[in-house]
DNA sequence: CGCGATCGGTTTGCATACAAACATCAGAGA
DNA sequence: TCTCTGATGTTTGTATGCAAACCGATCGCG
């Protein structure tokens, strides 16, 4: 019997939601997710309410909450893009301050992940969840390498909800893996040789560039209400 | 009266930590602060299990939680103003980018702050409490004009944490305050002619520099443990 | 006298019970 | 037929009970 029912109820909870098992504007009930979890509403109830918090779900009403899903927008994908690049620009600027032998090591493995990209890419049935991994393990190669715990806490926080946007409308790995490996290797370079604001601005133009690639798919205006970031 | 006593616990502690009444380091019992505010467990619970993600509280031990008020140190100043900079940065080019009538009557209004600063600033008996206020909301303008509601809600999750080692450390107006509003101008100016760009960058340079102008203040390698921001 | 094991108290994690608030639907009146 | 109102069921918010795990201290043994 595991002790951690809200970190283990957190993270169940949060893989449905990035993986689209539990769609965009599912209404969420305590008592469904505690029979569907097999633990009681307690844990539950902690883990929606750092969901909530971190955006993951959005929630109506004032007394009683009612929690659904995270709607899809496109103004979401695009702030919430801005803010991956963000954070991860600021972990990548720390990279390239790391002693000289690290950041030579770093950049050999973030090479050998954009190698083994362009090689998922041209198998013959590509494997989008092969993809979408070799992306993740990428950012987060160079974030774990530099970021302090308050900056790991909040990617590892925030990053997970550009993922629900990726796997839904990443429209399969076309050109696009060719054009975000080309943008990757003006990161490793700018890490490589130290250059800190360099790194930064690739990182940031990657996503910029990421958003727009997907914004097109997007459904725009949906009757998504507003995303609120609500405590309680 | 069974209401959102989650979200008054948490703003009540938060306002405990952030004050110092609550000093850093401190011991956090589920039964002491349930009595000290006046609720049960429950609510107590929920708030320090979000203000623990947020990075206010320090969590110790595997299975049973041992919760402390987050200790001040100088590695996470560093990094917190990092954060802090960037979080207001990517507000401040926004604020750029708002249409000029916007961006004219923001301007105005955040050379007002910086005028009661220095009108507070020069006051006979100084009122520190006054000083970090106007400071907060000279910042807290430019963002709520122009940050969208997840960067609204992860500034407000993270800026006050900012603001414990301002009170703590930041020793009185002299003529930081001087030079704290000479940045402010830079930051205004930029918003002022829509340049985002050195906007973002004077925002940030302000928090970097003043990370420096604390950073002789606070002890260094306490024996504080390294925060860790833990879901449970 | 020092070191280690056991025991008690403290504190946490989880489950459940209970009450209040909202939504929905049915029915009556216009 | 439409609308307003009331009743009912659903769902949330909170309190509390209970068991387990940890910390500390005391006592026993070497």
């Amino acid at each position: 019997m595991p002790k951690q029912r809200v970190a283990a109820a957190y993270a169940q909870l949060r893989e449905l939601i990035v993986t689209g098992r539990l769609p965009p504007g599912a209404r969420l009930i305590e008592t469904d997710l505690a029979k569907r979890l097999g633990f009681s509403r307690t844990p539950i109830r902690g883990a929606l309410r750092i969901l909530a918090r971190e955006g993951y779900i959005a929630v109506e009403g004032r007394h009683r909450r009612r929690l659904r899903v995270a709607p899809l927008t496109l103004e979401d994908a695009r702030e919430l893009f801005e803010l991956v690049g963000a954070i991860e620009g600021l972990g990548a600027r720390k990279a390239a301050a790391l002693p000289e032998r690290k950041r030579a090591r770093l950049a050999a493995e973030l090479r050998g992940f954009d190698e083994a990209l362009l090689e998922a890419a041209a198998r013959v049935p590509v494997d989008p969840a092969e993809i979408f991994e070799l992306f993740t393990r990428f950012h987060l190669r160079y974030m774990e390498a530099a970021a302090g715990p308050r900056l790991r806490a909040l990617h590892d926080a925030i990053k997970p909800q550009a993922e629900r946007y990726r796997r839904l409308y990443s429209t399969a790995p076309d050109g696009r893996v060719a054009a975000s490996v080309a943008e990757h290797a003006k990161i490793i370079d700018a890490i490589e040789r130290g250059d800190g604001e360099a790194a930064r601005a690739a990182v940031e133009e990657n996503w910029r560039n990421a958003a727009e690639r997907i914004a097109s798919s997007i459904p725009r205006a949906q009757d998504a209400p507003a995303l609120a970031v609500t405590l309680e």
